[in-house]
DNA sequence: TTTTGAGTTGTTCGA
DNA sequence: GTCGAACAACTCAAA
């Protein structure tokens, strides 16, 4: 069989399940699809990175990466009747406009001749199987937790030792040039400092949290100024780590005696996996609130404070910090994305959307089931969100989980001379010493830009407008 | 059908 | 300074 492996959000050649199948049935041409697109958001640089360790690593097996461009259908019509491909496979992904792409794909006719096959996603489990004793889909994380821990999540599947091309694959004119992928996105410059893309990157990361952070995951995790997360999540969202091979290499440390309290971070994997199948099951979520009286939230239009949100410029160090760190390297520590993200629609009243539309574009480790999930958490939109009462102070935030301010110092240095008890409110700190660390409200960094216990109010009143309306 | 228990990550206020 | 209650009901899922 001569197969064409079509590489997406699994930009990698362990635990691919189309690709090991492929392989195993005969010839293999491995392909990518680049979109075609003027301005590349922060994920994309990630993509490419990965893209390009990605055909190193198959040109070793023995078949390498073929990169092409434009729309998917359109490439495979042309490349299979170039190249006399038999078969296309590819894992199934879960986000609306990549399973209508495969629909086009699985009901072309002129691919007839093609024996198309959709693979697994990168879930743990499959989400039709999972369900509530109804048969309904699991709406609440406790429940959907509660049935996970009943089932087993499959072994990965073993890498490809090599991989062999034929003859006819090799067309010219169908590939283009590696060159294509030295990306000058402008994010290169910032994010090389911190990151390295790509599979083997992705192993590496694991080993150090492994020896060196998941022990104490569940406490540390939540301060931000320390080095207590996992850092995997722009390798899960891009692929270059499967979620089923992470999940069995904890639980293999865990067997070892290397890691003694490995629930808390497992359960952070199961909400990731709750993300990939509310998505799955609500593909609507990415564009409507799930709860239906949100749609008469008399969210507000505020260009100037989205901007002042997204230059890091509210007034509000902890907010600030955090989103100055995304512009610098493309992720946000997580407890200060929900201030962040709380910050935007409660204290400004801005439509969850929006911030959604403004981390898709500058996360590199963006990944839409998450990053819905996570805003429609914050929001109070959700099945399972928040309770509409509970409004981050960012004040508060910031003394309870970067108490001695070396998150807030590190992405907000005109900060860093004030003292501990004055760095989370520059705007009520003694004028002498605001003087003593050379900070000038309003100059050196700006005055709040709303008044939290008036925007508290606010948002607890437009809150309390949609209660018990249906929408 | 009805009942029951539970619900990721908070804040404020008053004793 | 510490601590408990109030904040609000509603939905989900299982028994």
């Amino acid at each position: 069989m001569k197969t064409i492996v079509w590489f997406r959000k699994d930009l990698r050649v362990h635990d691919h399940p189309a690709l090991a199948e492929a392989a195993a049935e005969g010839e293999v041409l491995p392909v990518y699809v680049l979109p075609e697109k003027e301005t590349l958001s922060a994920c994309d640089w990630w993509t490419r990175e990965s893209l390009a360790i990605l055909m190193d690593r198959l040109e070793a097996l023995g078949s390498p990466l073929k990169l092409m461009e434009g729309d998917p259908l359109d490439v495979f019509v042309r490349l299979s009747a170039e190249t006399g491909a038999e078969a296309l496979y590819f894992n199934g992904q879960v986000d609306p406009v990549s399973r209508s792409e495969e629909t086009a794909l699985l009901q072309e006719g002129s691919l007839n001749h093609l024996r198309i096959r959709r693979f697994v996603p990168d879930m743990m489990l499959d989400p039709d199987a999972l369900l509530t004793k109804s048969g309904t889909p699991f709406k609440v994380f406790g429940a959907f937790w509660k049935a996970f821990q009943q089932q087993t999540v499959p072994w990965p599947v073993p890498v490809p030792e090599s991989l062999s091309p034929w003859p006819e694959a090799d067309v010219e004119s169908a590939i283009l040039k590696d060159s294509r992928l030295s990306s000058e996105s402008g994010w290169e410059e910032k994010f090389l400092r911190y990151w390295s893309p790509g599979e083997n990157g992705s192993f590496v990361r694991w080993e150090a949290f492994r020896d060196n952070g998941i022990q104490d995951y569940k406490v540390k995790r939540d301060y931000p100024g320390i080095d207590g997360t996992s850092r995997l999540s722009g390798f899960l969202a891009s692929g270059n780590m499967s979620i089923r091979a992470l999940w069995h290499a904890v639980r293999r440390a865990e067997e070892e005696g290397d890691v003694l309290q490995p629930e808390p971070f497992l359960r952070q994997l199961a909400w990731r996996e709750f993300a990939y199948y509310q998505l799955y099951h609500f593909p609507s979520i990415t564009d409507e609130s799930l709860r239906p009286e949100f749609r008469k939230f008399p969210w507000r239009s505020d260009a100037d404070g989205l901007a002042t949100w997204k230059a890091g410029r509210t007034g509000y160090p902890l907010v600030d910090a955090g989103m100055r760190e995304l512009w610098e390297t493309g992720t946000m520590h997580n407890r200060v994305r929900m201030v962040a993200a709380s910050f935007l629609i409660k204290h400004l009243l801005i439509d969850w959307r929006t911030g959604a539309e403004y981390f898709k574009e500058t996360l590199a480790d963006y990944d839409i089931a998450n990053n819905t999930l996570g805003w429609q958490w914050v929001a109070g939109s959700g099945f399972d969100a928040a309770p509409y009462f509970r409004i981050f102070n960012p004040i508060t935030q910031g003394k309870k989980f970067d108490a001695a301010g070396t998150y807030i110092r590190r992405w907000v240095p005109e900060l860093a001379s004030l003292p501990d008890d004055a760095i989370h409110e520059p705007a009520a700190a003694d004028p002498e010493v605001l003087e003593e660390a050379g900070v000038i409200l309003g100059s050196t960094y700006p005055e709040p830009i709303v008044d939290h216990t008036a925007a508290r109010k606010r948002a607890l009143a437009a809150y309390d407008s949609i209660k018990g309306q249906k929408g």
